[in-house]
DNA sequence: CCTGCTGTTTGCGCCAGATCAAAGTGACGT
DNA sequence: ACGTCACTTTGATCTGGCGCAAACAGCAGG
């Protein structure tokens, strides 16, 4: 099936507005691509010639800075643009885009962005909004960073991929990707160790269940109270 | 003059690919505003009921948390759009905007976004062109606060404060309106007391020249090797 | 079943930088 | 000129959480 992508594009808030016959039109110049898990779907640094929408799996994207030290900038879900380096007028990506599970994504040529902008303003204000909500997450993170303790921090970082990415089950929310406590730290701001410590006085406290590569909410509610501080953390 | 904003409208990218007519006609439903310095702009919580354009002056636009302290997000420079809460699906402003100079902006009713971003294509990439340039600078500050030590944060800090508002003089570059230690630190991540030491030492070195809310950098280039991590630190 | 690899736990010492405290100084109004 | 207020400097102390180190446990592949 060649155009399998039809029904699922039209669920997708950038082409929701848009006529069967666009959608048509739209897809004539996307490709799909399959990235096996661990795989590298972009580069940092490499010339941006894609943008792409995810259909399903996960992604993550990381920035590693000029001394070395990584960190996770965000996770992309199904339905997720991503990619847009050249929107913002970049030539190369600015982070590097794993595959955490295989993942499926439909892929433009970088030169079809300004077209489809154009000519598609609901596709426009979709992307608008959707850089927005990037831009009040980071926002919110500068902010948690510079003020929260690192328990906090830690925290609000579990609530928000609960939010992003979390499937309920009978137990609690759980994370439906692998995810070390390694990148819990790059995306808290800390280290592997101190995640570590939280996440285990967390589980005898009952908020979570965590392994290898596996994290479950078993409190939210709980959990909220200790990253907004209402509830003293639970450390020592 | 009622009408004086027609040139300088025509001078900021998200109009200048508009005709004299399409001008005229955006402006009909733009309002001028004057801000004296210190007075507030909008206030974090407050209906968006304005986006707007920043003629001159200049805004500093602060978060507080919940728990009271304040971070600065971001500051406004001529030119900048600023306030469009609403093309990000809010309802209310998730800052609050204060002039630090007097300031003058170009302001139009929140219901005007919507019509202005379907009509006109250019106006729309112009803004995600805006918003994509505060996400990466965002994801610029999350990686320095969760990576960088204090003094090279404060380093890239002032680096960017010198790109996005500094003026050549004959002693170096001077940030053109008033900042104190705390707004510095509330950009940094940090306290008002390790900034103040971190300058000292900077001063001592030549490197910048420092006074009551005043800041201006006599050696760029051997600052950026500081913030850089290439020249150790100056403090001790 | 063993062996290796990768992710995880836990203990301990230490230091960058926050916090507390207090004195110093420039700008502005009267 | 003087006083006041807001901003700044500097010192002294304290501590969160990082760095280092070493042991431990799932999981894959032979």
């Amino acid at each position: 099936m060649l155009v399998p992508h039809h029904s699922v594009l039209k669920q997708l808030p950038p082409f929701a507005r848009l006529s069967e016959i666009e959608i048509t039109e739209v897809l004539r110049s996307a490709v799909p691509r399959r990235y096996p898990a661990g795989s590298v779907v972009f580069e940092q640094g490499a010339a941006a010639l894609h943008f792409s929408v995810l259909l399903n799996g996960r992604l993550r994207v990381t920035q590693v800075t000029p001394t070395g030290e990584q960190v996770v900038v965000r996770i992309v879900n199904p339905g997720d643009i991503f990619g847009i380096a050249r929107a913002l007028r970049l030539h190369t990506y600015p982070g590097t885009a794993t595959a955490v599970v295989e993942s499926l994504a439909l892929s433009w040529p970088m030169e079809q962005w300004e077209p489809l902008v154009e000519r598609y303003p609901s596709f426009a204000a979709s992307a608008i909004r959707v850089i927005g909500e990037r831009l009040l997450e980071a926002q919110s993170r500068i902010r948690e960073i510079s003020t929260e303790v690192v328990e906090r921090r830690v925290g609000h970082t579990v609530l928000r991929l609960v939010q992003q990415s979390g499937v309920r089950e009978a137990e609690g929310i759980r994370i439906d990707f692998p995810i070390s406590k390694q990148d819990l730290a790059e995306m808290a701001g800390t280290t592997l160790h101190t995640v570590s410590r939280i996440l285990t006085a967390w589980e005898h406290a009952g908020l979570v269940d965590t392994g290898r590569q596996k994290l479950m909410v078993k409190d939210p509610h709980r959990l909220l109270l200790v990253a907004d501080g209402i509830e003293p953390g639970l450390l020592g």
